[in-house]
DNA sequence: TGTACATCAGTGAACGCGCGTTCACTGATGTAC
DNA sequence: TGTACATCAGTGAACGCGCGTTCACTGATGTAC
């Protein structure tokens, strides 16, 4: 492994600046009016100068997904990182807070992973699927670990879980190593889809004139819900 | 108001089956990809002729909104009144297990509401924001009688509800004539956005590899929520 | 009941545009000897 | 240190396609007298 040539730093910086652009491009025209001729244009390049660095259209797409579910689960990582493990109730919040403000400051990169698919395009499962679950993985550990602790005290309900869905988790535990018991991840799952569903509706515009001030109603929720499974955060 | 005459019954139905083509195409290219010529093509007309029913392509996805957002509100309101007015639990239920089967059988209206924004399309928001109301106020209907009568107790923290939150809401019942206290709106709008997010992620393909049995899932969340707020249906 | 006219559904060619991808090429930058 | 050659970034024209919307038209269906 030697260091990358000069060639070679340039070869990445366009490849960025690229990725950069096409984002830039989908915030105004949506996610599914990606163009590679639109793209070299704002660069100053021919078209065929980008199939140097994409293949086709799909790889450029698949490149900015993966940048996607990777810049998010970085930024839970390292909100969660920025308290003392067994804070859990702070780790989790700022976590959760994390999610939204990320979302909020990155509309286009969330609707390409959580929002409607492209017409056409194929995501390959093999890369996507393990990025994605990075950033469920941060919340379940948080969760693993309040639960070892003793410190979350989940509500008799959460084991009155159907046995369908029990079971499958606790499979899914399995194959793939995580670790943590299932209502670790029962729990992780619920909190995900419920803070999902807040910033989806915020992101396209319907909350807002409903609920007011979206950040606020927000923060009410998040703390609720970690308040119904016996995590309380200080402030 | 006289009836309508053979031309006219001719014409509703060629907008309606216009319609019911558009729909049938974004189901397979996507909601953005909706496009008159393909449409005439399936239809065998010229797309010249879908002049004379659709102003433009604004006009007919303006339409096809309205239909998804009346189609909705009308199965909640159908799944309401199949219960009797005091039997409030059973009806919550039936309304959202509703929800859920109309997002799943009809996947492409509801992206087309709630999903992105078709790019170079705008709402014209006063023929859209009061068809977008009805269904939330069939479930706050429900809720306030609840409240009303006694038989739904919300958990003392939902009157810890931020000011500026609960005086939103406060104006937004004021000013629309709703006749429901702050209470009521608040439980059902917390409720339509932790369903709404589980029954997005479904549909997008991320929540069944995890979760199992989506259907199974979905009435134990929703069950469970309702528990919380005091109302217990009897199955 | 018959006729003249208005209304309406639908045609067909054209405009100007954007798209992804192919192919054969030029000229600059690096590498081996 | 100089030279021959390979690698690489980028060009430019072309193919075949689809799109929304314009315009001037044809022929059938209804309506008024």
């Amino acid at each position: 492994m030697t260091h990358p040539t000069r060639r070679e730093r340039l070869r990445e910086r366009t490849k960025e600046e690229t990725k950069a652009i096409a984002r830039q491009q989908m915030q105004t025209q949506g996610t599914a009016a990606i163009s590679l001729r639109a793209i070299a244009r704002e660069m100053g390049m021919t078209v065929m100068a980008l199939y140097r660095y994409y293949e086709n259209r799909d790889a450029l797409i698949t490149a900015l997904i993966l940048d996607a579910f990777n810049a998010l689960a970085d930024t839970l990582e390292q909100a969660s990182a920025s308290y003392p493990t067994e804070a859990y109730a702070e780790r989790l919040l700022a976590v959760l807070l994390a999610y939204r403000e990320w979302a909020l400051a990155h509309p286009v990169d969330f609707q390409l992973i959580y929002g409607n698919p492209i017409p056409g395009y194929h995501a390959p499962a093999e890369l996507t699927v393990p990025a994605a679950s990075r950033s469920l993985a941060t919340v379940v550990a948080i969760l693993a670990a309040a639960l070892r602790s003793g410190e979350l005290a989940p509500a008799p309900r959460y084991y009155a879980l159907p046995p369908v869905i029990a079971d499958h988790m606790a499979t899914l535990i399995e194959r793939d190593g995580y670790g943590v018991p299932v209502a670790a991840l029962y729990i992780g799952v619920a909190g995900w889809i419920r803070i999902h569903g807040m910033i989806m509706l915020e992101l396209f515009g319907h909350t807002p004139p409903v609920v007011g001030d979206p950040a606020e109603f927000y923060r009410f929720e998040v703390t609720n819900l970690m308040k119904s499974m016996g995590l309380i955060p200080k402030s």
